[in-house]
DNA sequence: ATTCAATGTTTACAGTGTAAACTTTAAATG
DNA sequence: CATTTAAAGTTTACACTGTAAACATTGAAT
């Protein structure tokens, strides 16, 4: 019935983000194109520049979608309550298991060179993550726990530890019948922690 | 004087690697391609079709060369006598000195979509690096210690801590402004080691 | 001296991103 | 309501990419 194609689409640029994840899903990161991407939502190839500008611009409002969803699956299987040795556990293996199930998008997100790291449609959704990170980060004990920048420095071990075995993993260096499907939290040290948790 | 091109170059597949590793150097991993490679070689644009079949076998090659320049980082600076300590911390700063060093050829080394996992020629310099990885994962003291498979989730901890950082910084993604110049072993925890260290 | 296989070249084709000129249409304006 | 205007899509064109097929050259084996 709607077979009258409409000459204005109407909700274009959401449907291009939407055929853009179903082909990162169907043929990974290198089958993504603005042309098979404008195909599949059914436009002519030069459409996606009136929304996206590039291929850049694209990738990036892609990427910017992953990392709301990153940030959904680190909160997951969480109590309202929930202490921050839970939350941190939470995050990683939300983090792993993410990548586990969106690789392509996964490996989108950290291609920096591929998207636009000032559009600020992507730096909302990256911050709200780095604000989990930065969350589960605190009052760590570990054996530089009493250097200074002490809660920088557990950030940074704690996003180095979680995206290396994500990447490693997600990429396929890592197989899983090379590791016995050990998981994230069977590999990584456990830190406990110190001080008050500040935001229960 | 050499002007006269001959017909058949005499070195053509060391060439178009000399050539892939220059233009990776310069333009990174998007900006290489078999036909400016062919160029800067002095070639036709299908010539490398000779030598490595696809694009696939040369991007191969070139990270073959990756793996055996990692080798050399990661036993760099290491006495004869070097206690396994000394050999781990040398090989986590090496990994992360090349990552920073060859951005470019890192990326290509952990795009696994890229290259030709079963390939002879890279497998090689590949098992050489594991070998360093799983020596200086040995007997590795820590909160997992004494469960199963101990040695082998040590191996997974360390690559994937070290892994982690290195993509993180040469990605872009951790900025040096941001991280107050902190290296690898100011960040990650450092475990002691126990047992013999069965190399002296 | 001849053959032949390895090594390069030429030509062709489909796919990619992008720019420019053009067309349609919805919405704002009188 | 009629007109204007700008947003949204199309058509066309071009340079670049990887790959395949037919062809040319040449060093080395016979």
């Amino acid at each position: 019935m709607t077979n009258t194609r409409k000459y204005h689409h109407g909700n274009l640029k959401a449907a291009l983000i939407e055929a853009g994840l179903e082909i990162l899903a169907e043929s990974g990161l290198s089958g993504l194109s603005l042309r098979n991407c404008a195909d599949r939502a059914g436009v002519s190839h030069t459409a996606p520049k009136n929304h996206f500008g590039n291929i850049t611009g694209l990738l990036t409002a892609l990427a910017a979608c992953g990392y709301e969803m990153l940030f959904g699956f680190m909160q997951r299987n969480l109590s309202a309550d929930a202490k921050r040795a839970e939350r941190r556990n939470a995050a990683l293996i939300g983090y792993v298991k993410f990548s586990a199930d969106h690789p392509a998008l996964f490996e989108l997100m950290f291609s920096k060179r591929k998207i636009n790291g000032d559009d600020l449609v992507l730096k909302a959704p990256i911050g709200a993550c780095l604000t989990i990170l930065q969350d589960i980060s605190k009052g760590l004990v570990w054996d530089k726990s009493d250097l200074q920048d002490a809660d920088e420095r557990a950030q940074t071990m704690l996003w180095s530890m979680v995206h290396g075995y994500a990447q490693l993993v997600a990429s396929g260096t890592l197989k899983a019948e090379t590791m016995n499907g050990l998981g994230v939290l069977d590999v990584l040290p456990q830190f406990h922690d110190n001080g008050p948790d500040q935001t229960q």
